[in-house]
RNA sequence: GGGUAUGUAGUUCAGUUGGUUAGAAUGCCGGCCUGUCACGCCGGAGGUCGCGAGUUCGAGUCUCGUCGUACCCGCCA
């Protein structure tokens, strides 16, 4: 046997022992006399120690070992005489006879420790360094369980994991794709694709009513913390479904993973929010639920309204009672589509500083604020607000009414076009959560988000957007709405967000040719471009489509929630830099005069 | 495409109104040390201040350009 045990095993039980261990040297410590090794592997670090007097010769070769050597040793397991209680095999520690090194190394260019000194660039650099340490292996760990964990439960429900092709044809609609040229087919593109989507809806045509898959996906656009331009989804669908069914199905995922990865339970089903009032109460598609900040709206005339179930989301959204709001006589006030407020629990103190930072705040351009008011209702009865000027007290103490804001409270109040306002009072809600530590770490709020619209208008190109993707079933009570305005259609599509991280999103998908012709023309295909790059799915349908829908998580996310992280790259084994480049292998990097010719390309420019 | 921050020893950083030979910690090398585990003590080496141009008697420091990196906006069906 090369080894008999691993660095992190051995314990009292086992003194006496004679034993071969393995591994890199993490440390050594000569004292003269003698010399400590601290040897590691992926299970642990456990103690060897050579002595002077009893074995001089492998006590010199001890002394000359470099940081990151790798060697085998072999000895008797002893108790120690001072034991280390900070690790769990500090109990014992090897009485090295033999000693080999394996492999010399260099210096590492950063430390291999818990808290590297290395910065992001080197670490990437050296990333199978940067791997060896313990916050790497632990997360990459943690992915593996969970991945583990999402086959079992998925398994045990019926689904089969299938494998769908990785060159597909490029449907430019949606991020940009990767291609990738055909040598047997000059000046013919492959894409990789952004997801499997119309392929797991092919399976369903082909009867396999419960898919699933990990799967990688890419996109070629701007990179974020946590975005990559290949990244891992949980890719399912499923047939013979309503939404409510996908629903159950993938809430019991998330049960089961919490569950099984974060000894986490949830009794209650989840929130199920539909997005206008997400948007509404916390100006985010995704909001963080750990804390129950609400927007409360003084105005907004841009609202439309269209039936009676859009009034009762109004009236949700407006519990509080706007009569005691007066508004009239502030320019800003007059002037603006949208007004809404937020109150900050127990901030009535806040400093002249403090609301100047927070002024700047949603006055960055990201926010893009004009200002921000606020109302300061101190704790004995006084009130202090930014705009004394144009409001009595008797005024300012109808908006605390209305409000719901008590002595001690502070209200935060902007105003504008409606969209950007809201969204701006959402991260304004996001930063005062951060500042009052309302969002606690070990956490987790999951919610889903439902009642996407179905299309976007866009201004620019002037033509409706699928908000999901084109094969979004629209509410079939909205169906007729297609014909009159599109953009007030519901799609039957949903999100599953967990402390303001959307985990994940699907929809129903559209099974009837005739209602996908419809879609296709409200987004402005013609019938050509319809056939060109969906043709395939199109003819299909028209051999016996299943009513299905689906849904796919982003994986990264998900292990980088449950490993409390805010950024996907320290759960990607081999991740890129943010220009899309993987610094260790240089790539991409240009190809050769022979291989551009070969697959008939040539590069503008030299 | 845009915004913000940043680039100085192997590494992480400091470096004042522009002024002598650019510092610290850690790592590395050498020496001493028999119970260390952030071992300790003594000594040493180590710098294209990202790159280029400019202002100046003089630039790590100021200006312009350029390249790299991080975070964000746009973008991400």
């Amino acid at each position: 046997m090369y080894r008999t045990n691993t660095c992190g095993e051995l314990r009292l039980a086992d003194a006496g022992n004679t034993i071969t261990l393995a591994g890199w040297v993490q440390k050594t410590r000569d004292l003269g006399g003698m010399t400590f090794v601290d040897l590691r592997d992926r299970y642990g670090i456990t103690q060897l120690v050579f002595n002077m007097e009893t074995n001089p010769e492998q006590c010199r070769l001890a002394r000359d070992l470099g940081r990151e050597f790798v060697v085998r040793a072999t000895g008797k397991v002893a108790e120690r005489s001072n034991k280390n209680p900070n690790m769990p095999t500090g109990q014992v520690e090897i009485l090295v006879d033999k000693l080999e090194i394996l492999n010399a190394a260099e210096t590492p260019p950063f430390t291999i420790e818990e808290n590297s000194d290395g910065g992001d660039e080197l670490r990437m650099k050296y990333r199978y360094l940067d791997m060896r340490r313990a916050p790497l292996q632990r997360n990459l760990m943690l992915r593996h369980r969970m991945a583990q964990s999402v086959r079992h439960y998925l398994d045990l429900q019926g689904f089969i994991e299938v494998e769908t092709p990785v060159m597909i044809k490029s449907t430019p609609e949606g991020a940009r794709d990767f291609v990738v040229p055909s040598r047997m087919n000059p000046g013919q593109f492959y894409a990789l694709p952004q997801s499997p989507q119309m392929f797991k809806q092919l399976l369903m045509v082909s009867g396999y009513d419960r898919y699933m898959q990990i799967v990688k996906c890419f996109r070629d656009e701007d990179l974020r913390a946590d975005r990559q331009p290949e990244f891992t989804q949980i890719d399912c669908e499923m047939a013979f479904v309503e939404q409510d069914d996908i629903l159950s199905v993938f809430e019991g995922l998330a049960k089961h993973l919490f569950r099984e990865v974060l000894q986490v339970e949830f009794d209650k089903p989840f929130l199920k929010l539909p997005y206008k009032e997400a948007m509404a109460l916390y100006g985010s598609d995704k909001p963080d639920l750990r804390f129950p900040m609400q927007i409360k709206q003084f105005r907004d005339s841009k609202r439309e309204t269209r039936n009676a179930e859009e009034s009762e989301i109004t009236h949700t959204v407006l519990s509080h009672d706007t009569s005691r709001i007066t508004l009239s006589g502030f320019p800003v006030f007059d002037e603006a589509e949208y007004i809404g407020g937020l109150v900050a629990t127990g901030c009535s103190e806040y400093s002249r500083k403090q609301l100047d930072e927070l002024t700047e705040f949603v006055k960055k351009p990201q926010i893009g604020a004009k200002g921000l008011i606020y109302v300061k209702y101190g704790t004995d009865g006084s009130v202090k607000s930014s705009v004394d000027k144009y409001f009595d007290a008797a005024a300012l103490q109808g908006w605390a009414e209305a409000t719901g804001a008590k002595p001690g409270d502070l209200l935060l109040i902007l105003a504008g076009k409606r969209d950007k306002t809201l969204k701006a009072l959402g991260e304004l809600r996001l930063e005062m959560g951060r500042k009052l530590g309302l969002m606690a770490e070990n956490q987790y709020v999951p919610l889903w988000v439902v009642d996407f619209p179905l299309v976007e208008w866009d201004e620019e190109t002037n033509r409706f957007y699928a908000m999901h993707h084109p094969f979004t079933a629209p509410k079939p009570e909205d169906v007729p709405m297609l014909d009159i305005n599109p953009g007030l259609v519901h799609a039957n599509a949903y999100d599953l967000v967990i402390n303001g991280v959307e985990i994940g999103g699907g929809s129903i998908r559209i099974h009837d040719a005739k209602l996908q012709k419809r879609m296709f023309e409200v987004l402005g295909f013609t019938d050509e471009q319809a056939e060109y790059r969906f043709g395939f799915l199109m003819n299909a349908f028209k051999f016996g489509a299943p009513p299905h829908g689906g849904i796919a998580f982003g994986f990264d996310r998900w292990v980088s929630l449950f490993a409390g992280l805010n950024s996907i790259r320290d759960v990607i084994a081999f991740p890129k830099n943010n220009q899309g480049r993987d610094v260790m292998q240089d790539s991409p990097s240009v190809i050769d005069d022979e291989q551009l010719k070969e697959l008939g390309i040539r590069v503008e420019g030299d």
